[in-house]
DNA sequence: ATATAGATGTCCGAAAACGGCGAGTAGCGG
DNA sequence: CCGCTACTCGCCGTTTTCGGACATCTATAT
């Protein structure tokens, strides 16, 4: 399906929009893990509405005026991915949890690697949370956008330097 | 298991009280070292048959009326550490002895460290007497409700001012 | 179908750190 | 010399830490 994309420039480096019609599909830091790539189908439009609400709103939350995002969403996935994403939608700023907390609140308490890995295809950084993530010791353990990302995006939400667990 | 707690004011500070079904398992001053805490599952109960006793033993022996406890005692430990509590429970009032001393006693002459060890970790106080255990130079060494109160204790007991060793 | 890999967590054993010490030695000053 | 202190080092059980093996569940690639 075609695509409308549009980039926006981070503190934390270089991001890419995608959208479909009516929702954002894709938030990514440019040349992360899974990055997609752009598909030459696609058009590049930074008006587009999706893509400059979008953007208007990571201004905000990257200045630390916003705690939490009104996009309309659309990411592509499995029923399984889609429902670690949902969760994890539920998460508020500034709150973390842990793989293993995750994984019983989608009652399917033992596939903590599982959600690992779907944390780790999130399509839409930062608006779903995958950030707020941590290991069960309180270790970051892992980040698409690389480890350093996942730190600066915690500080911003002033999460307690010992990144402390949400019960 | 479920424990039945009291306290005791005593001269040198409250004192918790701990007890099983049938016997004394905790004896320790507010807030020392290795203090255990209480737990939600305990319930306070001054009246149980077995802190009654103990508080009114303590109270005699603070005044100088007592000078052995006729408790029944259920403390809990390793191997080894029930084996020095018991080589401490010979002790007679106004006694003292070494850590060294202490080690031959129980036949294992080099496990000085470990019995100062052991020795920290008595759960019954006063009852069973690691107060009366000093260092072979006769320095106080140490104690987990502080070496103020095993010097009161040792006082209380008439020990001579130089804490001189009972052969 | 089957095999493999991954942004984990739990368990178990080994290894190291830690004490309520003592004995031995090396410096000190009388 | 003697007596004292300060320091090092060996000892032993307990606690804590660390590392590897394994369980377990998806998604992806053969």
């Amino acid at each position: 399906m075609t695509q409308r994309y549009a980039f926006y420039e981070s503190s934390l480096g270089k991001i890419l929009l995608t959208a479909s019609e009516s929702a954002l599909t894709g938030l990514h830091f440019v040349g992360e893990k899974y990055y997609p790539g752009i598909l030459p189908t696609w058009q590049q439009d930074e008006n587009f509405i999706v893509n400059k609400i979008a953007i208007a709103q990571l201004g905000e939350y990257f200045a630390g005026q916003r705690k939490s995002f009104d996009i309309p969403l659309a990411p592509e996935g499995t029923e399984f991915q889609r429902q670690v994403w949902n969760a994890l939608s539920k998460l508020r700023f500034g709150e973390t949890s842990t793989y293993a907390q995750l994984a019983r609140r989608i009652g399917n308490p033992k596939a903590v690697r599982a959600i690992g890995a779907a944390n780790g295809r999130n399509p839409i950084s930062i608006v779903i949370p995958c950030h707020r993530i941590i290991g069960t010791d309180g270790s970051l353990t892992g980040y698409a956008g690389g480890l350093a990302r996942k730190e600066a995006l915690l500080r911003l939400e002033s999460v307690s330097a010992e990144f402390r667990l949400a019960s």
